[in-house]
DNA sequence: CATATTTGTAACTATAATGGTTACAAATAT
DNA sequence: ATATTTGTAACCATTATAGTTACAAATATG
């Protein structure tokens, strides 16, 4: 069987709504973008307002409000996405082992320096990416200017 | 609000229980091995039941029985074990966006292929330590021999 | 053979993360 | 004024996960 260590989908949500963004000259409401995504538009408002936090978009309320970005696509980096989103710890350490035991009482530290090692790798990867590419890259597929 | 996208602690659980093992002369039976976890012995034998499929471990049920390494602690990656678990996936694409939106209808093998490039790092970096990395830092943490 | 030990596994519970939904106040443009 | 839109609290349903109980099957030992 193969499982799934995480079923968070707020990161790629967030990729999905930049790239909108990206891609539109007008601001967007909650609503178009949750129609993309397919999800509820409170879903979207929850997700956005992290990354309003850190500076990515703005959003304005009533009519003719929506969101829009705040940077170039090609200025936002995914990396920068995901840790707007707060999330970390992609792979976690187990939470109170035997302290009486050589083993336990130790490896705790032990781990997390591997898996920070890890994870930073992971998220060097992510730098590598911004918006402006994920949208060139949805172009591509797409055929047809978006 | 900072949270973790992850409360899987079966990767930290092999690791903890493989090290364990190194560390042992003889089999540690799953009583001791969730000792040390802090945890039930069935959790240790659901766990170690993958390591088990994927030629890591043997058990043996009965009086003297228990668990036992089949290769050298040198010769254990952290990789390996993490893809014992059948887990993968630690970034997850969102599941169903609008196939009828340009960005919806192309995004998710966009982020599929990032996704991917992120993961592989991260699998590689945990290529880079093996248990017996681990059990050497423990004794080097513990100060003593274990 | 009898007994104690240990794994294998199904079944169930409790907790928490997550996404989805409703409801409504506040802000804004026209 | 009115329609639109965000902000946010509150709640529900689903799922992942760990923990637990129970018991059959396998095994070593006297």
């Amino acid at each position: 069987m193969v499982t799934n260590m995480n079923t968070n989908q707020r990161f790629a949500i967030s990729i999905h709504a930049l790239t909108l963004l990206a891609s539109s000259s007008t601001p967007l409401t909650s609503g178009m973008i949750a129609s993309s995504v397919d999800t509820n538009p409170v879903v979207i408002r929850r997700t956005m307002a992290s990354l309003r936090e850190h500076g990515l978009v703005e959003s304005k309320p009533g009519a003719h409000g929506g969101w829009k970005l705040l940077r170039e696509p090609a200025q936002i980096g995914l990396y920068e996405v995901y840790r707007s989103l707060d999330e970390v710890n992609v792979l976690t350490v187990h939470g109170h082992p035997n302290k009486f035991c050589p083993v336990g009482g130790n490896i705790t530290g032990v781990l997390q320096a591997v898996f920070d090692d890890a994870q930073s790798k992971m998220e060097k990867a992510l730098g590598n990416y911004t918006i402006a590419d994920v949208l060139k890259d949805v172009r591509k597929k797409a055929n047809r200017s978006v």
